[in-house]
DNA sequence: AACTTGATGATATGTCCGTACCATAATGGT
DNA sequence: ACCATTATGGTACGGACATATCATCAAGTT
């Protein structure tokens, strides 16, 4: 065995610098070339790692994915205690919006990985659902609890509490779409969820205001 | 004068073809060549038409924008007739959601530019924000009539009639982002916006609920 | 010490694309 | 009838990029 190398290490290595490129001039900018400058190693090496371009892409976009995830997991579960349903929305605010630098320059990565799959086959574009199909599950669980819904099965919940949660993530992400473009600074875009959870929860289930 | 053509129908039927084709797949997909053929013209016209490749894209950008804006202008503009706030915002919902398969496209092609600005130069990024800073001053007027306050100055509107108008943009964006990704059906979607009337009109300014 | 094999470098190749250049048909005015 | 100008087609050139090929270095093993 010649000269072994941590090979997870290379590979973020590579993936790292795919997500700067990216993130800086776009996915079109995420050439061999560029991406192995940035990375400072080799052409011949992000072949050698992955293969195809196809394969650097994916990895990369799993890699981006994978610390979304993360960040939200590390955020929402919090061992054993319970916290209150608008706390657990608050959390859940706080693990998607971007607030940092970091997770901004992410954002405008994945918000390239989706544009380029819409226009895709239809694989990669289920692929896009299943994390807010999981998500919209969590959101949706918190508002029954608020609301005194012990924790209905599947499709006896509330038409307006399910409709809400969508509302909830919808919002999410247009609040990020408006970060990224520049229109709304972070905190203001905390201060309209916060403005939303106030709408979600001064309501019950069912009770539309009179038009 | 030899032979006059219509430029204007010219430049139309090329757009239209260029529309088609980032609808299709994607913008790195709009080459001279596509465009062309998609069209059913040389590539050789499409350069002489739009000279610059940046000149066909960003004719077929203003295309689909100025499309938009003319669905906004007619939906909006009522003649004479001043609806009441909540069918106002509703009017908005019906002009920015896409609802059909035209509008869905147009919002394809729309996301498709958008993700390309953002790894721009800062003018093509400030480009994005123009119509949306005239939309919360159009949604924000709308919910002060609601809400009994007249037509503030600037800057002296209620915070919170600000953020949510800015709450109902960014949920218009994501919602638009649901439906074009196919999480959403356009009647969802719907449903969900009304629920946001709901919360928005149930709510007066300044009035947070109880945590 | 030699050899095997994993890791990395340099470079060639074929393709696609944007753009430039050359050519020509059509048409209306003189 | 001719000519200038507009509109359109064909094609060539140069560059960038993904991928493939050839070559080399390093390090354990025997």
């Amino acid at each position: 065995m010649p000269r072994l190398v941590d090979h997870a290490e290379r590979r973020e290595q590579i993936t790292d610098a795919a997500r700067r490129v990216i993130g800086r001039a776009g996915l079109d900018a995420a050439t061999f070339q560029a991406v192995a400058a940035e990375a400072g190693v080799s052409v011949r090496l992000v072949q050698y790692y992955f293969g195809n371009k196809d394969g650097l892409l994916a990895a990369t976009h799993r890699a981006v994915v994978d610390a979304s995830a993360a960040r939200f997991g590390a955020g929402g579960a919090a061992p054993g205690t319970l916290p209150p349903p608008r706390d657990a929305l608050r959390g859940v605010v706080a693990a998607l919006l971007p607030l940092d630098a970091q997770r901004r320059a992410d954002a405008v990565v994945l918000a390239a990985f989706h544009a380029a799959a819409l226009t895709r086959d239809a694989a990669a574009r289920e692929a896009l659902l299943t994390a807010p199909r999981a998500l919209v599950e969590v959101v949706a669980a918190q508002l029954d609890r608020a609301r005194g819904a012990g924790t209905p099965g599947r499709g006896e919940r509330d038409v307006e509490t399910s409709r809400d949660a969508e509302l909830f993530l919808a919002t999410l992400a247009g609040l990020t779409q408006s970060v990224v473009a520049g229109h709304l600074e972070a905190e203001q875009a905390l201060a309209v969820a916060e403005r939303l959870l106030d709408h979600l929860f001064a309501s019950q289930a069912g009770g539309p205001a009179p038009t």
